[in-house]
DNA sequence: TTGAAAGCGCTAACAA
DNA sequence: TTGTTAGCGCTTTCAA
């Protein structure tokens, strides 16, 4: 930057007003400085300005994973208005685990980001304190915890897997299979598995559900596959399996049609996530959409307003996403 | 950090020394400092060492969107090796517009980041300006560029293409139709286009070639199933469709089955990618697989290893990935 | 509208 | 093994 306002012929002050937006500099000097910049192949310094002006211009985030569709729209939408905002994602992958997720934080933390948002609800307590004391807005995403650290966005992803047991039962199945992940890892696998069994209770349905275990997270299309299998062996007079996600249900339909088994004539198979593959498979598969995108955007107009408004310290929001049952061919009774 | 070493009675460099790895401190000192540090809700402050010591520790990275699943896998390997040393990730996406990736590479050079790795071997004369001073090891990924900036990591888009439509006339097929994107915006679907045309010519079919175009990418299931129905009413007697990518080729069975047409009986498909959906869906789908976690990995051995030998100004290299044919019952002639 | 001085929180370099 | 001094490249603050 001093050598830019040297050959300019102005101080660096000038300069650095130059690339500032709004500043006060006259237009004429604003366009010399910026041409002998491009020039020079000068290349502005954020680190320099943000340890002097405290502020770093980053949103930390971090997902679990991004090999899952729904955290990469929500990734997406967010990404795409916080930019707006001149604001950068510093993105991390807990990869399921709230251990690595501490250390992610901590990581993240060091960078100075001006706001922090964590997806689900669980952490380690020194997870939670360090989050209390860094003095941005914190945001839960993807989830409704009862002990909010700050600011949640989010669903209930019991209720709104106790939405879909109710349709199920609705169209007249009752011996209905639930196949999820290892819940130790993916407590947002864990809380749908704690739906299915509440709605089932409540059905009175309980002594017929069954349970297949998909290995860790995220269960991918052969581990769906794997687990209709492994139910149709152990349970073969299932009628109905939801599955924790979109991907494993649309494994598990394939693996039926394989074996020459109608669906939803002799399985009906639902999943969750709202993905465009259940929507385009044949048959559709009814599933649940947590609408990620919303979650997004909602979380990135959070952080803005919030930001504006002085950051950390405000009063703790509370907004919660409404999930939208999207019934498909897969469970319709025929 | 001064208020950690005024209590814990040390000078501000044996703090700063106690948060690195392996330097000279006593591990009773270390410990010490530590412990008084995390009682204090002190978090280190890498933008300020990062200044000092001009390291940033970031490596940027480009992609077109997140919302893909071969982009995110390479991101998924290329951040899980470089956090093992040390590194992290500043993720932008291009949206697959070279004017935006150009502004988006000015604004990752400013963080300052100790590499860059971009998709795609077409850009804007200035970005490629901005690239070459930056000082910094430069990766092209996702494509073997003819006149490249710096380094690849990469494949023939046009040649995996061709070994496509070699695939699909040895089987027999004759008419094939291409599905693909806007050819402006994505550059890779671009060349698979060409190769395609090129694989056709070779064979004497290029007469016999149709070409479907499914709107500006990602191309979705949707737009492919939405290909495949203009296909069947502009070419009825198309015997065979390769699609620019595995979601549109699903799309396209979808639309087919739909139909009560049978893939590959009455209509075969094959799409791009390597996609887990292709290896599962019903019927199984021709692709071709780039393994892109396989081009995240090699560039962050290749990044790794610049960087151990002091960063930019070492001899190109080009790292040419082979894709893999994975045969699917979309295209087996029954 | 422009400039000069001071300093953001850390580390390189050197000294003890 | 520990400490002192200077300074990374910018912006804040104050003055002109």
């Amino acid at each position: 930057m001093k050598d830019v306002a040297r050959t300019a012929g102005v101080s660096v002050m000038t300069v650095s007003r130059a690339f500032k937006s709004d500043r006060s500099v006259s237009q004429q000097t604003r366009e010399k400085v910026r041409e002998i910049a491009e020039q020079m192949g000068y290349v502005f310094d954020s680190t320099a300005a943000n340890l002097r002006s405290q502020k770093s211009g980053f949103v930390a985030v971090t997902i679990p994973t991004i090999d899952n569709g729904n955290f990469s729209d929500t990734v997406g939408s967010l990404s795409a208005q916080l930019n707006g905002a001149g604001l950068q994602i510093l993105l991390g992958y807990s990869n399921y685990s709230i251990e690595k997720e501490e250390e992610l934080i901590e990581q993240l933390l060091r960078r100075r980001p001006e706001a922090i948002v964590v997806t689900g609800g669980r952490h380690t307590e020194r997870t939670r304190r360090l989050l209390g004391q860094a003095g941005i807005p914190v945001v839960e995403m993807w989830d409704l915890p009862t002990d909010p650290i700050d600011h949640v966005v989010g669903f209930s992803n019991a209720s709104t897997m106790e939405m879909m047991v109710d349709h199920l039962v609705e169209q007249g199945y009752r011996r209905i299979a639930f196949v999820g992940g290892d819940t130790v890892w993916d407590t947002r696998g864990a809380d749908r598995r704690r739906g299915f069994v509440a709605g089932m209770t409540r059905h009175g349905l309980l002594d017929q559900a069954r349970f297949i275990a998909g290995g860790k997270p995220p269960i991918s299309m052969r581990q769906g596959a794997d687990a209709m299998a492994e139910l149709l062996a152990q349970y073969p007079d299932t009628e109905a399996v939801v599955c924790v996600s979109d991907p494993a249900a649309f494994g598990a339909t394939t693996e039926c049609i394989r074996r020459g088994l109608a669906v939803p004539g002799d399985m009906a198979v639902a999943g969750f996530g709202g993905y465009e593959l259940s929507a385009i498979s044949c048959p559709t598969i009814t599933t649940v959409d947590p609408r990620p995108a919303d979650i997004g955007s909602q979380t990135a107009h959070l952080i803005s307003s919030l930001l504006e408004q002085g950051g950390a310290g405000q009063a703790s929001q509370r907004l919660e996403i409404t999930p939208m049952l999207r019934p498909g061919e897969s469970t319709t009774r025929t």
